[in-house]
DNA sequence: ACAAACCGACTGAGCACTCGGTAACCTCTG
DNA sequence: CAGAGGTTACCGAGTGCTCAGTCGGTTTGT
């Protein structure tokens, strides 16, 4: 009835289903969701292909609950913790980059790198999940935008600074650096963090003009 | 005898094998080298599959012609022109990504995006292709950061900026505007390179301490 | 006994790549 | 200058492989 059908079940099966996924999370930061078969996840997962293919009922659908867990997991990440970060979301992003080596194959390519640079490649612009992609880029930069314009509200940012373009900015930052990381994980990924954050809020807080 | 073949031949082979490269150029930016096929790229090109691979012996040999095609143009974006630009390199970028929109589909995907973003998808981690990926991003962090640390030592550049993080932080930028362009063309690209390059030329100078 | 949670074997489409041609052009020779 | 021979630049028809998805089963928990 519901355009979602609920299985109307749950047991373990909800187990298998959610590591199903996070297989799927690995293999796909490696070689991209193309690059990826249903068949190499089934069997890192532990299943055949026919019993992914049970909770999953097409490939698609497996990247979507993909999409699903790093739309939430970003989620958390940006805004978790705390009400309106006002620039200190620039330390925030920071302080998720630093722990980005240690976590490396389970939580990883989290932000937003993950969707576009290794989700979006594989889907052509007409489907549901491109769509899904735009959507999410698009709400994560109105979003900082906003928190950074009530930051000027409150006059903890410059005026002069677009909002929007800092935003913008800020997330270009954020993916460039993960794919970068995908590239060549020995990159210092929490150094070069740390130095940008650190810059950022000294540009954007209205400081004193005392150097 | 010498390990790359020449063969030997020009006409206007040699135009066909060009045109050949630029349409796979559009299509691997839209849909990424895994999802564009040797048939794509050949109908657009107006030949057959078989005339494709008469001058590309595979799909791989195509794609390093792209690669090609893409480190020796974004070598004349950044060191095309003048000497050691030093900081400003940043106005540099900037100018170019101003001229994105316009150059939309034929010469686009240039700098560092296209190579990983895109490329970098289809490739396994033991090619050879990915191999040169990763070597040409070191190559060009490594560039940048010699670039502004002559800037520092001529004086041009704060001390205590690590010019290797600041050069991360470039690309990282770069190609992160990039992958957001390609994931929806409609974002403003040239506006939030210039803020970003204003902001970042004023950080980096040895400015006087008068704000 | 009924559904959930799987499995093995199959199917059909898409793909990179091969094979056996053909037409145009150049070059050397009688 | 004819024309034989070679090379370049293609083409159409395959071929074998990989992969997403199907079908008909079996087991297990309730």
């Amino acid at each position: 009835m519901s355009p979602a059908q609920k299985p109307k079940t749950s047991a373990k099966g909800l187990e298998t289903r959610d590591r199903i996924v996070d297989v799927a999370v690995r293999f796909i930061a490696r070689n991209g969701a193309r690059g990826t078969s249903l068949a190499d996840i089934a069997a890192e997962a532990g299943v055949s292909q026919t019993g992914l293919l049970y909770h999953f009922r097409s490939k698609e659908a497996l990247l979507n609950a993909v999409m699903d867990r790093h739309l939430a997991f970003s989620e958390q990440w940006l805004w978790g913790e705390g009400p309106d970060p006002g620039i200190k979301i620039v330390d925030i992003i920071a302080k998720h980059m630093a722990s980005w080596p240690s976590q490396h194959d389970s939580k990883v390519a989290s932000l937003l790198g993950m969707n576009t640079v290794v989700l979006g490649e594989n889907v052509s612009p007409d489907t549901e999940l491109h769509q899904r992609l735009v959507d999410g880029y698009r709400t994560t930069i109105d979003r900082v935008t906003a928190t950074l314009r009530s930051a000027q509200e409150r006059g903890e940012m410059r005026e002069d600074i677009d909002p929007q373009l800092k935003a913008m900015e800020i997330i270009a930052f954020c993916s460039g650096i993960e794919a970068a990381w995908l590239v060549d994980p020995n990159i210092p990924v929490a150094a070069a963090a740390a130095q940008w954050a650190a810059q950022q809020t000294r540009q954007l807080a209205t400081g004193p003009a005392t150097s």
